[in-house]
DNA sequence: ATATTTGATTTCGTTTCGATACTAATATCG
DNA sequence: CGATATTAGTATCGAAACGAAATCAAATAT
């Protein structure tokens, strides 16, 4: 054992702590922790990921579940369906306007004020380490694992041009930072020894 | 080096993701993921932190349902209540054998490995970064911090013995990793937080 | 002594959740 | 080509979680 048990144990309720303490629905608005889980999904992956299947499997639960809270939320006018194009069983979900217009409340954003007073040296290190859990523990069970193009393997950057092997496609500078489905962690990430360097993207 | 606020966003989601992930109910045993977490309280948590109220500040719920979450386990066996001593109100949580038993089960384990598999650096780094976080979250959010002794105001450790200002005891070695409603976020902690260092604790 | 607070529980209605079943579109393969 | 999986999405059911509110007892404040 490398480390004391007891501080392995520390972290890793912190995780589920922190994560249970932020995402939570404590404003005055009218979406639950779920709801506001699913609108923080659809606002930031991209638009091949954007459907109840890998909401559902983001958010490690059925697709049953899933359907459920994409079809309140569409009942509140935050999101929108509309057919997908190459495959007519598919769907994709949308923000709307006033969908867009929650996110300001997001209480997720008490959580990112507290990761921006972090310690610079810190905040890299928490980059750096939590896709690296994230791809370990999909591992382990099996699942698929969520990550932006800038940690995926499908991704190369050569003469600032970004570049995705898995859609073969060239990808537009805000998708970059979108989640995608046909993430793989990279062999950097794993390793958790990576240059983040070429990732700092504008 | 300036941050993106994508940066800040992608860690602060990636915590959510993955306490929703690691928290969860995978294997073939019968504990719900709520459950999993009281269990997991009630373990860690110090004798005097082992009440119904305690768990639900820590797990960011109502008193009613963590009696609800309590009741369905004394009722599988996992979880025994007895009347505490100095209020006849209070109640303290134990685990049974059984429910020791079953914590080897724990679903949580695979985000343990997964930490233990981590850089010895960014694991420090986390050591440090999420109680911060977490102390942080609970200032903006006017709720009460959980943390452990070693992180605390109150503890202090002269000549190998330690000692709790707050209950005016000295601290048997086994409670020193453990849960504490009457946890302060130490200077030490808020160290890591520039604009603390000059700010007062009430 | 009275009022307020605190700890715990219960009840109610809603939401989440997993499991299951179902339809429709696509993929696979013989 | 056609029969058979497989996949995407949805619907339904029962159990659990959840927040809000009410209740009760014990402790504390005024």
């Amino acid at each position: 054992m490398i480390d004391s048990p007891t501080t392995t144990e520390e972290i890793a309720e912190l995780v589920v702590y922190l994560g249970r303490a932020a995402r939570g629905t404590d404003a005055g608005l009218d979406l639950t922790a779920a709801q506001w889980t699913a609108m923080r999904f659809f606002a930031r992956a991209n638009q091949l990921s954007r459907t109840p299947s890998a909401f559902a499997s983001f958010n490690a639960t059925t697709r049953g579940t899933a359907s459920q809270i994409i079809k309140s939320l569409m009942q509140k006018g935050y999101l929108v369906r509309h057919q997908a194009v190459g495959d007519r069983r598919s769907v994709r979900l949308d923000l709307t306007h006033s969908g867009r217009a929650i996110m300001h409340f997001d209480p997720l954003n008490n959580l990112m004020e507290a990761i921006n007073q972090l310690e610079g040296k810190l905040r890299t290190a928490l980059r750096q380490a939590l896709p690296t859990l994230a791809g370990e523990l999909a591992k382990v069970r099996g699942t698929v694992a969520f990550g932006t193009c800038g940690d995926c393997q499908h991704f190369s950057c050569c003469d600032a041009v970004s570049y995705c092997a898995c859609v073969d496609a060239e990808l537009a500078p805000a998708d970059l930072g979108c989640l995608c489905v046909n993430f793989a962690a990279s062999e950097g990430l794993k390793a958790a020894i990576p240059s983040l360097k070429s990732k700092e993207m504008s």
